[in-house]
DNA sequence: TGTACATCAGTGAACGCGCGTTCACTGATGTAC
DNA sequence: TGTACATCAGTGAACGCGCGTTCACTGATGTAC
């Protein structure tokens, strides 16, 4: 019989559920702190475990931290996903999903900082991104949110770019949002009354991009 | 009689021109390790000096990586500055600017990472910014990056975007191009035969950008 | 149903390290007389 | 021109701290018999 209770549940020698609470331990210190304000000891005491605990589950911190960041690229999909889904013509379900992509950034400081954490210099092995588990070859994951943004633009423009590549579009679309998630969190993005705040910059944004590419035959 | 000597020379009690090589430290350092990975410590040890040398002319290490960020704002508007300076059209000239961005980014890792580091967490005063001391407020510095920016817009597209603010294209054209920067520094950015390279995607994403903002009228 | 056992998640103490920062000091510099 | 002095940039040793990681261990769990 599994042994099985939830993640406040830390009653008992065995935490039971210690991998789950250490990864969202993590993202929330990387929220408050930033990615080099996180360490491993206020996550395990958040938790309730002692420091080693940790290595029963992951390989050190590099790994804890990559695991959340693996985890954000699922999250961001799925809520990708879900603005997608929901009612409306495509236009507007594809105007709602810049709106959830601006808004998973602000709401979760940190998988965005986990997952777009710039290489530390050297060349390691290249991280997991947004088209899938290897970037720059042909086929990216299905259930990547790269691939999730290109069928959007697809399904919302079913005649195409003429002749524009829709993953072309898409990393423009992509490029711009990222642009404007990362100013606003640098706290970079002039406010006040007057100045368009960054939804309306990413909407009008994607407008000119998409619309630009459409123009091209021009 | 005003003592001064070189950067490299560093023979003496004196170092002469410690400050100046403390900022060009730390920012080799941040380029090669990233911002969390540069210390106090390495940087002194390379110029040549105590650790405690540091103190005479910076408040901490805070106070260093503001002013590396500080310079980094300097020389980025200064290279934008030239590369809007040079021969050829309007649009050559502004086509040239977004590549000198995207090459300050590249090549000046250090100075970029200090720049736009993400702020911790709770709100300190805010940093300084491409818009100058100020981000938010009416005017900004006459001689800061954004306005730069603006200035080679208004001076590219003298009719104007159709009633459009050309501040707003120039922060579209901004979070753009800072978007393809971080995700190229990332490594993020898909690389391949066929897939177009980062500058490409700007030059066709600002032509877009300036194009649905020209055609607003429809 | 009861007991012995293998498994392995978590303990807790300790480690070596390197960090940012401090302190009383030293000695080179430029100036006042 | 020479000397005494004020200035202050840099010394070097030390600090307390908290980090990531290790190690031999312990005890709860589920299973074999």
């Amino acid at each position: 019989m599994r042994h099985w209770h939830g993640a406040s549940d830390k009653r008992g020698y065995h935490h039971g559920n210690l991998k789950e609470a250490l990864v969202e331990a993590a993202r929330r210190f990387i929220a408050e702190r930033g990615l080099g304000g996180f360490t491993l000891a206020d996550a395990a005491k958040l938790v309730g475990v002692s420091p080693a605990a940790l290595y029963r589950h992951f390989a050190g911190r590099e790994a804890l931290v990559a695991e959340v960041a693996g985890r954000g690229f699922d999250v961001l999909a799925e809520r990708l996903a879900r603005a997608l889904r929901g009612p409306g013509t495509p236009i507007e379900r594809f105007t709602r999903m810049g709106e959830a992509y601006l808004a998973f950034a602000e709401e979760e400081p940190g998988f965005y900082a986990a997952m777009f954490a710039p290489r530390g210099g050297e060349a390691e092995e290249p991280p997991r991104g947004p088209w899938g588990p290897a970037p720059g070859k042909d086929a990216p994951e299905p259930g990547g949110a790269f691939n999730l943004l290109v069928n959007a633009l697809m399904m919302t423009f079913p005649d195409g770019f003429d002749g524009v590549d829709p993953r072309f579009v898409a990393l423009e679309v992509w490029a711009l949002s990222h642009g404007i998630a990362t100013l606003s969190a640098a706290g970079q993005l002039p406010k006040g009354p007057g100045i368009p705040d960054k939804h309306e910059l990413l909407r009008a944004g994607v407008l000119a991009i998409v619309h630009g590419a459409l123009a091209r035959k021009a």
